[in-house]
DNA sequence: ACTATAAGTTCCTATTTGGAACTGAGTCAA
DNA sequence: TTGACTCAGTTCCAAATAGGAACTTATAGT
């Protein structure tokens, strides 16, 4: 399979989904500040704060969060104006993803600090483990139950 | 909530599993990187033509990788020796990761084009539909069903 | 001896990021 | 009505990172 090189500024166009994705949400910074975005935390200040990500670039981030469709600028007061940055339900659609990676992560590269958060069941209020499964099978997804093949 | 600023190049000690999942997986060209070791491409040659990435960067990448513990490099042949590029136990977990984010590309980030591979689930043959669920109650794992809670 | 291949490394230039200072619209307190 | 403060940016320069092309090392094949 030989393919032309992909360019890292002009992902948004590629038949991979996961170059496109990176296209979104691969930037530095920028997986951080949807996280932040989607945890409430929805102010330049505020994120620039949290983050101590030097202040052009989290604007040129929020940018093109809002360009991709996944943040909505909206005023959240009048006098002076002021804007937060409220998830769309695009990035709404991208929990589940982060919930996934969060797993990953915590079985992966612990450290031993507790999160600073934690996700709960909203009907249990137990802690939540994801996992993934083929909707139409029930089957879990593991690198042991799925199979890639080349299309062409 | 005010914690301290984070440093790119020293999220790994995070205590957010985000910001440690960025100081594995969060540079430039590296998911798709890990992407193309997990589909098979697993030499220097291959994956540099493949994703058109400057070759001292692909160098430096393979090795934070396998540092991180993703990707083991291994001979694949001798005089000359040369070497390969294979995931780790923990790479293979991040698959079903990579399966959501595929997903959610599909939902959001589509393009008339085909994908250059799909996925299938093993038994069946058929394209599999990613799907997160809490694997204690069987609710599916969505902005809704969830809740976020702050530690201390 | 000459050509080729794969996996890097080196070097120079261009792009991106970090950090600090500056701006603008407006509030509040003296 | 001047002065200090807040928030959301923008501007500027220096430092770090990435792009691109050439070079290296070990070997095979002709």
């Amino acid at each position: 399979m030989l393919r032309t090189p992909m360019k890292w500024n002009d992902l948004s166009e590629e038949a991979c989904p996961v170059a496109r994705a990176m296209s979104v949400i691969g930037d530095r910074w920028t997986l951080l500040i949807l996280r932040d975005c989607l945890f409430g935390f929805r102010r330049f200040d505020d994120i620039q704060r949290r983050l101590g990500i030097t202040r052009h670039v989290l604007a040129e981030r929020l940018k093109k969060l809002e360009t991709a469709g996944l943040l909505d600028r909206r005023p959240y007061q009048e006098r002076p104006v002021r804007h937060e940055y409220v998830p769309t339900q695009a990035a709404k659609d991208f929990i589940p993803v982060m919930q996934v990676m969060i797993g990953w992560a915590n079985d992966h590269l612990a450290v031993n600090k507790p999160s600073p958060y934690k996700t709960l069941m909203r009907d249990t209020r137990e802690p939540i483990a994801p996992k993934v499964i083929d909707a139409n099978t029930g089957t879990e997804i593991t690198s042991k139950t799925i199979w890639v093949e080349e299309n062409d």
